[in-house]
DNA sequence: ACCCAGGGTCGTC
DNA sequence: GACGACCCTGGG
């Protein structure tokens, strides 16, 4: 167990940018589940939390380390203006007016480095189910255990506590081919090769994307997401498979998507969305991916 | 049963 | 710079 730990709870009033379907099954985070009612249960750092909204409220229920309000003002990025974000974004065209209407309650998460950096390598060729599935084994495996509601939950493993786990661990628990990235990636921050915090600290976007694209099983989409939902640089815009069919659908309209430069893409949303393309790329990956 | 694709990256040419 | 291989699993 963590220490100390408390039942804590916290409400907001209820807007129309914060929709928890919208937010936690748009694709960038893992460890989200629905309830019976409706509600989500999920973990963050060492805090399981329950959400829900009930008549004009969204109310915060959890087990905490934390303080809870400054947890999910974080968290949730309670202080970023979306209505003017949309109202920005949506003069861009009609395309984008269409997605944000389909997915108005998105939120980019401000997730924790780590964890980002680990769930993203594992998101490789990869499926959100069974991404899910990995991520929460390898949390029973290797998390510390917090029970809230006479229920288990596991928080995600920590440098130290995922170095446990060798090569053939990681293939056990489903990783696949991801399992050596994993376990060499950990092994670099484990001998403190790269710190985390370093990272963080660095202002220039591409100099941090440089840095992450030297470590194994991070790649070019794999760096971008790290940028967008972990350090929330929102000017970045990771081009996966579902982005570029839409980009290409959309403006492009190339015969054959997979012939579409990467290059080409990336101009293509620093011009229409500029400083929020990252954000942009999140209405039009759930746009696309729901309506598929 | 079979095939395909999935929030790509890596090694090789 | 292009191309195939790669673990595994849910859905057609």
């Amino acid at each position: 167990m963590v220490k100390k730990m408390e039942k804590q709870h916290y409400e907001i009033e209820k807007n129309d940018s914060f929709n928890l379907q919208h937010i936690f099954e748009c694709g960038q985070c893992f460890r989200w589940n629905k309830e019976t009612d409706g509600s989500y249960t999920g973990v963050i750092g060492n805090n399981v939390l329950n959400i829900k909204v009930e008549n004009n409220k969204i109310i915060f229920n959890g087990m905490c380390e934390d303080n809870l309000k400054d947890l999910v003002t974080k968290y949730f990025n309670l202080n970023t203006d979306y209505e003017k974000i949309k109202k920005e974004l949506s003069k861009v065209d009609e395309y984008l007016r269409t997605s944000i209407e389909f997915g108005k309650g998105i939120r980019i998460l401000k997730q924790d480095l780590w964890e980002t950096l680990i769930s993203f390598i594992i998101s490789a060729n990869n499926n959100i189910p069974r991404i899910k599935g990995i991520i929460e084994r390898l949390s029973k495996q290797y998390g510390k255990r917090i029970e809230y509601n006479c229920k288990n939950y596991y928080t995600f493993p920590s440098i130290e506590e995922l170095s446990k786990a060798s090569v053939e661990d990681l293939r056990k628990l489903g990783l696949g081919f991801r399992d050596k990235r994993i376990y060499e990636t950990t092994k670099l921050f484990l001998e403190e090769k790269y710190d985390l915090k370093e990272i963080e600290n660095i202002k220039d976007t591409k100099k941090v994307r440089e840095i992450l694209l030297e470590l194994p099983g991070v790649g070019p989409k794999v760096a971008d997401c790290i940028l967008l939902f972990g350090l929330n640089r929102f000017d970045v815009f990771p081009i996966d498979v579902w982005v570029r069919r839409v980009m290409n659908e959309l403006y492009i309209k190339n015969e054959d998507e997979t012939k579409v430069k990467k290059e080409e893409i990336e101009n293509l949303a620093k011009i229409k969305y500029a400083g929020l393309a990252g954000i942009a790329q999140q209405y039009l990956f759930y746009w696309k991916r729901e309506t598929a």
